[in-house]
RNA sequence: GGAGGGGUUCCCGAGUGGCCAAAGGGAACAGACUGUAAAUCUGUCGUCGUACGACUUCGGAGGUUCAAAUCCUCCCCCCUCCA
């Protein structure tokens, strides 16, 4: 069986390479457009061929909940359902275990959590978020993990963390190889001995890929970077690495430049329907004032949709008359934007010049990038 | 002509003697958002001042009172009903 990830060129720790799954193979380093529900709000299929993505995330709590995995799964998966022929990665409902974490109760056995939207009880465990995902048909299905909090005291992220591990070897043995890709997934919160030795308990594990968890939970930059750069060289080079939930264009150039190949984030979504926007400009606010009268484009820059057609003076219009189509053509525009970040890293890395692309990176973010 | 109701800070609207620079909502102006309980949330929103504070304001003019958006008098304007 050929492996799914081949590295292609290296540039000091930054890479490109090919994932190959069962919808298509994913050149890396990728950004992944988040689908929570089954749908990258705002945004159809064919706007996400239009644009370049290969790969979309969805959420295995999520579409447990609703519609229902099985569901789904009677209508061929999620990929059918959806109309998405691109490959998809579902997280395993980790991420709520953070974000809900006043709907749930972690034991042994996993998590129980109260439905955000009834109320009703419902056991997630290792084994049955494996079989949900399958259901789904996630050509990359992630672990349940607990994304442990910002804050945590050392005492509380070690026992985390080794849970987490536990669970890890759970889902694996619940989860045939061969099939749909399954992801360990790193924690250690933010002491460096627990990240190294989950690494490489996770790591000792046969995953298809792994990824780092924890990360963007409310710490500083600097914690986040120094805690990137300790992890990310601990894992395996011939494997894909995922850093989960990252994040702003900054954080994603440096991860790129840490080793990482894979990232996925709602900023470029939810900031577009907040009227944050990405430019090769820097970040812009399209409700503010100063755009009322400006008859240039978005991002003089890009070339997606948005930008060729409309002004800024149009799309502040949009926003603030709370038309629909402003949700979707400033998500349209800010996942052009991040997906393009990744391309535009992949050549450089190929043309061994991605300390210069991300120092340029760094320029157009200068109140983010102290460290 | 008669009877009644009403004019509040950009708009709507609460407030009927002091706790009122005046609820609440909207608009406006900023900001936040990182494996999505998010078309959400936060701040500012009379003037000056970093702030304590000072000053001006509730249709207009006068008055009562220690104190008035609130009570009294007159005036201006708006709405409803009856003739």
């Amino acid at each position: 069986m050929t492996a799914a990830f081949t590295m292609t060129h290296t540039d000091n720790a930054a890479r490109t390479g090919l994932l190959r799954t069962a919808h298509g193979t994913i050149p890396t380093p990728v950004f992944m457009p988040v689908g929570t529900a089954g749908s990258v709000k705002a945004i159809a299929p064919d706007d996400l061929l239009k644009i370049g993505a290969p790969i979309i995330l969805g959420n295995a709590y999520h579409l447990y909940l609703r519609p229902g995995d099985e569901l789904i799964a009677r209508r061929g998966g999620l990929h059918a359902f959806a109309s998405w022929g691109g490959a998809l990665l579902t997280d395993s409902g980790g991420y709520q275990v953070f974000s809900l974490s006043g709907l749930r109760k972690i034991t042994e056995e996993g998590v129980v959590f109260r439905s955000h939207l009834d109320g009703s009880c419902h056991l997630f465990t290792p084994e049955n978020t494996v079989a949900i995902q399958r259901n789904l048909n996630a050509d990359i299905m992630m672990v349940l993990d607990e994304c442990v909090p910002y804050g945590a005291d050392y005492d509380y992220t070690e026992r985390s963390t080794a849970l987490t591990t536990r669970w890890a070897r759970r889902a694996r043995a619940a989860c045939p190889a061969g099939g749909n890709l399954l992801f360990g997934i790193v924690h250690g919160g933010f002491f460096t001995d627990l990240r190294s030795r989950s690494a490489e308990e996770i790591c000792a594990q046969d995953f298809d890929g792994f990824a780092i968890g924890g990360l963007s939970v409310g710490e500083s930059k600097a914690e986040m970077h120094s805690m990137l750069c300790h992890t990310a060289p601990l894992l395996p080079q011939e494997k894909p690495r995922y850093l989960m939930g990252v994040g702003t264009p900054l954080d994603i150039a440096r991860g790129i430049g840490a080793g990482i190949d894979m990232f996925d984030c709602v900023l470029p979504t939810r900031n577009a329907r907040n009227g944050t926007l990405y430019t090769s400009l820097g970040k812009i606010n399209i409700k503010r004032k100063e755009f009322a009268e400006d008859d240039s484009p978005l991002d003089p820059a890009c070339d997606c949709y948005t930008c060729r057609t409309f002004s800024r003076a149009y799309l502040r219009h949009l926003y603030r008359s709370r038309e629909l189509s402003a949700f979707r053509l400033n998500s349209l525009h800010n996942l052009t934007y991040f997906l393009q970040l990744t391309r535009d890293a992949q050549k450089a890395i190929q043309e061994k010049r991605f300390a210069a692309y991300q120092a340029h990176i760094e320029s157009l973010y200068p109140e983010e990038s102290a460290l």
